[in-house]
DNA sequence: CTCGTAGATTTGAATTGCTCAAAATAACGA
DNA sequence: TCGTTATTTTGAGCAATTCAAATCTACGAG
């Protein structure tokens, strides 16, 4: 399997658990912890909240997930890695997309005043309206 | 006071907890909910972390605070609003300063993809490391 | 100036999201 | 197949914040 390659790769063990938290992300991403546990636990009734913390935070040590956690909300996690796309959030309902990164390459990657620190990366979240809520607003 | 005149102008009453916080957030800008009410407490020895919570709620909802949320600490808030400014976060020790918006005037707020979404504003987190950080690290 | 009332604060409890740690278990190299 | 060590399990615990009822107070009406 693809998915217990990528684990071992990343120096880890392929456990049924992370297995199935990876294969959850695929198929929905930016998932909180309480989600992913839901969709894993149906099919490992064994597992906790906590183990799918662990794995969680061990997958994206790993580098294998990437941690997301727009204000308001609890940490959403996804597969896509490595690409530093960017996310626009719905105010009203907390929906969440991807949004690949824009005007030129990269904006605001050089902000002008950084107070003397060495800036390494630059995380972009636009806040916005989803189709859903524009739609039930009219 | 200035101070009291903003909270009546935003259509609040102007309390000593409110004018306390207000003048908090002045002096020490991203602070979080306990920063400001142990400095407020020694003015204002009734008070609580509770009542803090509410004031920068309601001063936030109002418009006369900013609240900033960086993956990793808590809510923090500052007085300077309304000029879509942005934040470099030391990605080692949390300290936080004030980024200018940069680029042009108003970059990354046209995201190519949105996925529908009506895209409001656009908020931008610097990560790096802080001048402090950097120091001792040599 | 004083009084009543809507708006604020206080107090205490509860919730959410997450971390910590010890014991049990399982992956995988030898 | 077995042993080591990483991982999961289980249960407790914590920090930040929210909720709600009771009390209080700012401030406009009179």
């Amino acid at each position: 399997m693809s998915t217990e390659r990528a684990l071992r790769n990343a120096g880890l063990r392929a456990t049924a658990g992370r297995v199935a938290v990876l294969d959850a992300l695929v198929s929905m991403p930016h998932s909180d912890a309480d989600h992913v546990f839901r969709v894993v636990a149906s099919a490992l009734p064994t597992t906790s909240i906590q183990s799918v913390h662990n794995i969680l935070t061990d997958l994206t040590a790993a580098g294998l997930t990437r941690r997301v956690e727009p204000a308001g909300s609890a940490a959403l996690y996804e597969r896509r890695v490595n690409d530093n796309h960017h996310h626009v959030v719905c105010s009203q309902c907390g929906a969440i997309a991807d949004v690949d990164c824009v005007v030129g390459h990269t904006p605001c990657l050089s902000p002008s005043e950084t107070g003397g620190f060495t800036v390494q990366t630059a995380e972009v979240t636009f806040w916005g309206i989803c189709p859903d809520c524009a739609a039930s607003a009219a």
